[in-house]
DNA sequence: GTCTGCCCATCAGCGATACTGATGGGCGTG
DNA sequence: CACGCCCATCAGTATCGCTGATGGGCAGAC
C-alpha cells in the first residue's frame, strides 16, 4: 500500500530510456529488479504502466509521468531542506545562473558578499533554466539567478513545481536580434505581432525561449528554424548573422550585439525581461547577504 | 536510500496528535512500529526530527511537516490520475463547491448535464476551499468550484500545492457587510483601506478570508475579532448584526444580505470576487460537459 | 525458413526489512 | 512514594525485494 518513491525512479527512467535492462544499467539494478519493481508498480496502481516491445508508456503510464518528476523533486526538496537545518552554518554558496540573468547586480553583489565573508566557498556555475530552479530545490546550489519573460506586474513563470521564493533583482526591456541586412533592422522598434511568422531560433537556454514568447503574447506561432542547445550567447548571434532565425533578447546588456547583427527594441508595452532570485526554505547567513546584495542592486542603474 | 511515503504520513499524524501510541492505534500499527518507523526516518535523514516528552516536531521536523503534506497529496494525486484512465466513463460525478461560489451558473450548467446524462451519478458536497481543491486532486471529486478574491487580470491563488487546471466561471464585485447602525453603512462605495485597521470576523469558508484580503492589497492590517468556521453564510450576517466584525462578501449573491446589515460596494478597481472550476488531469466524458456549459454560463447575465 | 541475438518475464533462493509482542526506563501525577 | 502513561529497545518471525538462472517471444541476418 502506497506508491514506492523507488519503484517511481525506476519508472521514469525506463520510460527515458525505453528499456528495462538499460534502466537497471542506469540504477544499479539487474534487469530482474526492474522488472519486477515496475510489475510490483502496475499491480499496486491496477493499470499496465508500459507498452512492452517496443518499452513505451501506457495512457496511464503517461499520466503518471506526469507527477513522477515533481513527486520526486519534492522529496529531494524536502531532504535537502531538512539538511539545510544542521549544517548550513558553514559558508557555502553555490549559485546556479542562466545565461542571460542580468551579470551586473549579481556581480556586485556577490563582490560584496565575498568582501563580507572571506572564507565563503564561492560557486557560480551557469545552468539552464529548469536546472537552475532544481538545482536550488534538491539543495545542490543555494540560490539561483534566473531569468525570463513576463508581463510588467506578473511573476516569472518559474518552470519547476518546487516550493521556491523569488526576487526581482532587475528589469530589461527585450529586443530582436535581426541580421544586418534585414529589411526591418532599420526600424527603431518592432511590435512582436510582426515577426510571429517569421522563423525563430529555438534556443531556450541562449535566448528568451520560443515557449515563453507564446506564453506571453498569447501566440502560439513563432515556428522554429533550428534548435540551439547550450548557453552559448555567441552561437545565437552567429546563427541570426547567418539568417538561420531570429531571436529575442534582452537589450542593453553587458555585450554588444556583436557583428553581423542588429537588435531592435520591441515595442511591446508591458513585456519585459526579468532576472529574479530564487532560493528554498530559509537562507543561511552567507545566502542572506548576497540576497540583500541582490536587493540593494535594483536601486542602482543596471 | 529514499524517504518511505508510509514514514511521512506516520511522521504528520505523530505531530498531529502529538503522540506515538495515538498515531500508532489511529493508523492501525503497534507504537513500537511507530517509534520504529521515526527512528528510521530521523536516521535516514541524518537529523533529529521529533523532541519527546512531549512530542513536538523539532525545528527539522517543522520544515520536513512544510513538505509532507504536499508530497503525499501529489502520491495521492499521481494515483488518482492513474486511476482515472481505466475506470472514468461511468457517469460519477462529484462536485466539491464552496460556500461563495456562484451558485447560478453551476445550478444551470448541472441542469443541462443531468439532461444530457440522465443517468449520471451527480453528487454536489459543501466544503472548505482547501478540501475543495485536493478533493479533485486527490480523486474524490470530479470537479471543483471555488471562489476567492484576485485582481482582475491575475488567476486565483489556490490553497493547494498540486497540479491542476482552471476555468473561469464568474466574477462579481465585492462589498462590506457591516450592521445597519454602522457609521459608513449608508455610503455608496466604500475603500477597503478605510476599513483596515477594524475588526473583521475570520470566516475563511464563509465569507472572504482575510489572508486573501491581505493579500489581494497588500497591507498586513484587517485584525481578526473572532474566528467562525464552517461554510454558513447565515453565521457571518448574524455576527456582522451583532457588531461583533466586519466581512466582505460577494456583492449581488442570490440571496438577499439579510436583515440588521448593510452590503456596501467596495470603491477598489480592480479587485474582484471571482469562481473558478478546478479539475486535475483529463476529463470525462460528463465532467467534460459539466465545465463546457459552466464556460457557457460566463456569457449569460449573471 | 531457420538461426541467432536481444530483451523482458518468471522462478527459486537468500538476505534484509519491518512488523508484533514483551520489557524496561523516564517523567509527571495523585 | 507509588502508580500510570509513554516512548525506546529487543527478540522473533513473516514478508519483501534483490540476485542469478532460465525460458519465451520477437526481429534481423543469412
Amino acid at each position: 500500500m502506497g506508491v514506492d518513491p523507488q519503484q517511481l525512479r525506476t519508472f521514469v527512467s525506463v520510460v527515458r530510456l525505453a528499456s528495462f535492462s538499460a534502466a537497471a544499467r542506469e540504477l544499479g539494478y539487474t534487469q530482474s529488479a526492474v522488472s519486477q519493481q515496475i510489475a510490483a508498480l502496475e499491480q499496486e496502481l491496477r493499470a499496465p504502466l508500459l507498452e512492452r516491445r517496443p518499452v513505451a508508456p501506457t495512457e496511464a503510464g503517461a499520466r503518471l509521468l506526469e507527477h513522477a518528476p515533481g513527486i520526486l523533486l519534492r522529496l529531494d526538496a524536502a531532504r535537502a531542506d531538512v539538511a539545510r537545518v544542521g549544517g548550513s552554518a558553514r559558508g557555502l554558496l553555490r549559485v546556479a545562473v542562466t545565461a542571460l540573468a542580468a551579470p551586473r547586480p549579481l556581480a556586485r553583489a556577490l563582490a560584496a558578499t565575498r568582501l563580507a565573508y572571506p572564507r565563503a566557498e564561492l560557486t557560480v556555475s551557469l545552468v539552464g533554466r529548469t536546472s537552475a530552479v532544481t538545482a536550488v530545490a534538491a539543495g545542490e546550489a543555494e540560490l539561483a539567478v534566473v531569468d525570463g519573460v513576463a508581463a510588467a506586474s506578473d511573476p516569472l513563470a518559474l518552470p519547476a513545481a518546487a516550493p521556491v521564493s523569488a526576487l526581482r533583482v532587475a528589469e530589461q526591456p527585450l529586443a530582436v536580434l535581426l541580421p544586418a541586412g534585414h529589411p526591418l533592422s532599420g526600424r527603431r522598434r518592432i511590435r512582436l505581432a510582426s515577426l510571429q511568422d517569421a522563423f525563430w531560433l529555438d534556443a531556450p537556454d541562449a535566448s528568451v525561449p520560443l515557449t515563453e514568447l507564446r506564453a506571453a503574447t498569447g501566440s502560439d506561432a513563432f515556428p522554429p528554424s533550428m534548435a540551439l542547445v547550450g548557453p552559448s550567447a555567441d552561437a545565437v548571434t552567429e546563427c541570426v548573422a547567418a539568417g538561420l532565425g531570429l531571436a529575442v533578447v534582452p537589450a542593453g546588456g553587458a555585450s554588444a550585439p556583436g557583428e553581423g547583427v542588429v537588435a531592435v527594441p520591441l515595442a511591446d508595452a508591458g513585456l519585459l525581461h526579468r532576472t529574479e532570485a530564487v532560493w528554498s526554505g530559509s537562507r543561511a547567513e552567507v545566502v542572506d547577504h548576497l540576497v540583500a546584495g541582490l536587493a540593494d542592486a535594483r536601486a542602482e542603474p543596471l
